[in-house]
DNA sequence: AGACGTAACGTTAGCGCTAACGTTAATACT
DNA sequence: AGTATTAACGTTAGCGCTAACGTTACGTCT
């Protein structure tokens, strides 16, 4: 049809305006009366106008557009964030521009925030576990909030799960189960949220008076290999852990299908309980117990607060802890030999 | 340190020149001396100058950031295909700004189309079995690359693997293991993908005189849990199949799992193969024999056509199939039982 | 009736950049 | 020597929008 959007002057000529009146009824503004303000919507409306976010930004407006800021897509966990994010974004009348980091190592540069802050109004961080980044995003002109990572100085708001109730509520339900000796994988622990999970299993270990045996914490990196060489070890261990607790599903995954194919059936010979509560939990066989991070929470969290950034509301320490939940499924069940690994 | 980057002016105006001389310093144009140019990129550098794409884009200029539009970023597939697309991007000098589709079965609209219009110099789109988003972006005043799927009407250079040839070569192995009596899961049909690869099946079942049968079909969608359906449907045959080719790994999981759920050994009792290849498939266990697809090259290949096209080069229906390679795993072993399920 | 306030507009300027068209001075050519 | 050619710049204008400051018309109050 029109072969390029017609601009706000051919807008505001069309109906017989300034182009400053058709900008103050496109944006809501006061200093238009109902009735030009109507007029001027629904012409703009049968034209097919679209503003120019490039030129409403460069004039000092704002470009409705946030960006997100993530690392490498390829996880299900940050892809599923960044689809809650989006979705968060999308709900609220903004669009969103993805920018994802190529190299899992790398931290955002000056270029990539000079980017993001010349066509977007606000920033929210997926970034998991990078060093140095909160230097990078803290040198930026626009509002950040970061998400699924307390930041360590407080420099932004930032929302994430509660991973250590959350765990802590796995370690739990093992206990009740009847588990003593349960093993746990450890996530990559230069993040906040490892760390946490990590903490929960040891104060549950020692609450509960479970096992406590250093072979039973398996090196982790919250990745399916690490989950499987977890699982490796925990074979060749002497007395074997009646029940695994894994801190993300993707290792748990990979935990338990090397189980599974050394012979042990998962939940008879051995409960296996993760965290994130992936899409592929439920899908996979059996189905996986898990802690579930609410993820549409967390990305609306982090949509309302960056409004309220851009909107000027001071709430720039915040700190977020969204509430997780056990989702019990089919991979962990009742201890059956409780009696014969319990320490003496 | 600096608060806000400098502009162009601010350069030039400490080079002693005008900003029109900085301005072509910095894009490597021509009309302006050695000296000159070396010492404005020496300040530019210096002042930690980045350009400012909107308003690049808004004068006219290249923005040197390209777009990608995305379906939902929760599938496994999509994400390898837009890692592998941005690092191409990004190869190149270029940046790279996503923005995906909140709803599958969503199509770009106006809006989406005029952003990244506004914001990009051109956009690869993967966008797997959308109806009617050709339409959408023909209306499109930018250069537009689509990529693993071939447009139906040759609209936009397209990139995509060798769908038909992969799954012939998947089929030709299993024959040669001594197969006969091969399940095939069907992808989502209304990618083009999917129909090559059921065709590649059919043909070869006739070529090879492989065993006929329309329950070895399994209705599927490219998803884990339409692998596990299929699975399920399987395991209710009179005769099983002695291997099963599924469209793509996603669903080659999903079956595998409930096969082995229900104490068939992979590949002692079936094997079974993949499409794609995903980081997933030498994980798994037993890893996964698959075809693979060249997402780094698929990403790279999309990217120097739509550069071409930026620069005003005709490709505009320029048709790419990239070849693909059959990885062979430990899923697929030589069949054991060819006398008996062989047919009379 | 005059001073004042205010809603509803219009005008001007400028965000940072680049296309298009000057201008200048050095070199080449007849 | 005089003209043409070219490299190396500078100037002007404008992309589409909005902030900031006019201007107008109309109502209010004393």
């Amino acid at each position: 049809m029109h072969k390029t959007s017609p601009t706000l002057a051919e807008i505001a000529a069309a109906a017989g305006v300034s182009s400053m009146t058709a900008s103050r009824a496109m944006n809501n503004q006061p200093g238009v009366s109902r009735s030009t303000r109507d007029a001027i919507l629904k012409l703009a409306n049968n034209m097919g106008y679209v503003a120019n976010r490039s030129a409403q930004k460069l004039s000092g407006g704002r470009s409705r557009v946030i960006g997100l800021l993530a690392a490498e897509m390829d996880g299900a966990f940050t892809g599923a964030l960044v689809s809650a994010a989006v979705r968060a974004v999308a709900a609220v009348g903004y669009e969103v521009l993805i920018y994802s980091l190529t190299d899992r190592a790398q931290r955002p540069n000056d270029n990539v925030l000079q980017l993001l802050q010349q066509v977007t109004d606000g920033v929210i961080a997926i970034l998991p576990y990078q060093f140095g980044f909160v230097e990078a995003l803290s040198a930026a002109q626009v509002p950040v909030v970061t998400i699924d990572q307390h930041t360590e100085h407080a420099e932004f708001p930032s929302i994430a799960s509660d991973s250590y109730g959350g765990a802590r509520s796995a370690m739990l339900h093992l206990a009740e189960l009847g588990h003593q000796r349960i093993a746990f994988i450890t996530g990559d622990e230069r993040m906040n949220s490892a760390r946490d999970r990590h903490r929960a299993y040891d104060d549950a270990v020692g609450i509960l008076g479970l096992e406590r045996d250093p072979a039973l914490v398996l090196q982790g990196d919250y990745s399916l290999g690490s989950g499987r060489e977890a699982a490796q070890q925990l074979l060749a261990l002497p007395v074997r852990p009646t029940a695994l607790f894994a801190s993300n599903d993707l290792s748990a995954f990979g935990a338990m299908s090397v189980l599974q194919s050394a012979g042990l059936r998962v939940p008879q010979d051995i409960s296996v309980l993760g965290f994130d509560d992936l899409e592929a939990a439920s899908l996979v066989h059996p189905g996986l117990t898990t802690v579930r991070q609410p993820m549409a929470e967390m990305g609306r969290a982090a949509a309302n607060t960056l409004l309220a950034l851009i909107a000027g509301l001071d709430v720039a320490t915040q700190q977020v802890s969204l509430p997780t939940e056990l989702v019990v499924r089919a991979s962990t069940a009742a201890c059956k030999r409780t009696a014969k690994t319990r320490p003496k």
